[in-house]
DNA sequence: CGGGATCCAAATTGATACTG
DNA sequence: CAGTATCAATTTGGATCCCG
């Protein structure tokens, strides 16, 4: 009764194609984790956040959090169709579960950021 | 008595100089987390890294764990220094305080992940 | 006027070949 | 085996323009 030289090819957890490795990159880039974390307090408009997170460009702001609505992350939402556009945008209920996750990275961030 | 109106231009938490901001750029990066993660159980060798983080290119493994290195993240260590080179490399004490907060965000990935 | 889109320059990243 | 150099490809920033 032989044993099999199967070796396991170890499908290590950050398979390019694994659902974690994923997820990590749909929050490891650049604005993110800084609107989520914009986000928290409430439903935001997007001249808000800019003043939230600033250093964003007009550009990212609107291409990043279209982006995240696509992943479920964060909801839009008009609120005035007439000329002066009023629009919003808040975190999903899914987007909210990050809310725990991301305040230890915050606090890791407070604690030993300055190194 | 007159009330001064001073906006108090809340200074917030993610004003680019801010030491949690700066800190979080540190980390949200496509590479920085997942280098960090591989080198949770212990010492790497660079190769043995690009195996744990497939899609890293040799060059983005060098440039993130040279940043890393600059940060305090990571450490480096000269094994062999005759031709076949051998290098490895492994968290600093603060780099391994990043654990508990880098676990909180692979649960949710876990958990949440697939969406 | 506020929100978003477009165009181009600048910065990052990827792919590959090459050196110690 | 690690790391560097080089050039193409992708991504980001900046300024401007458009639409309601």
């Amino acid at each position: 009764m032989g044993r099999v030289a199967v070796d396991l090819v170890v499908p290590d957890v950050l398979e390019e194609s694994c659902a974690t490795r994923q997820a990590l990159e749909r929050l490891a880039t650049k604005w993110r984790v800084l609107l989520i974390y914009s986000l928290l307090p409430g439903p935001q408009r997007p001249a808000g956040l800019r003043r939230r997170v600033p250093g964003i460009t007009q550009k990212m702001l609107t291409e990043t959090l279209r982006g995240m609505a696509d992943d479920g992350l964060v909801a839009r939402r008009v609120l005035k169709a007439d000329p002066p556009q009023h629009v919003e945008y808040e975190l999903t209920p899914l987007g909210r579960t990050l809310e725990q996750p991301l305040a230890a990275i915050c606090g890791w961030a407070r604690d030993y950021g300055s190194r």
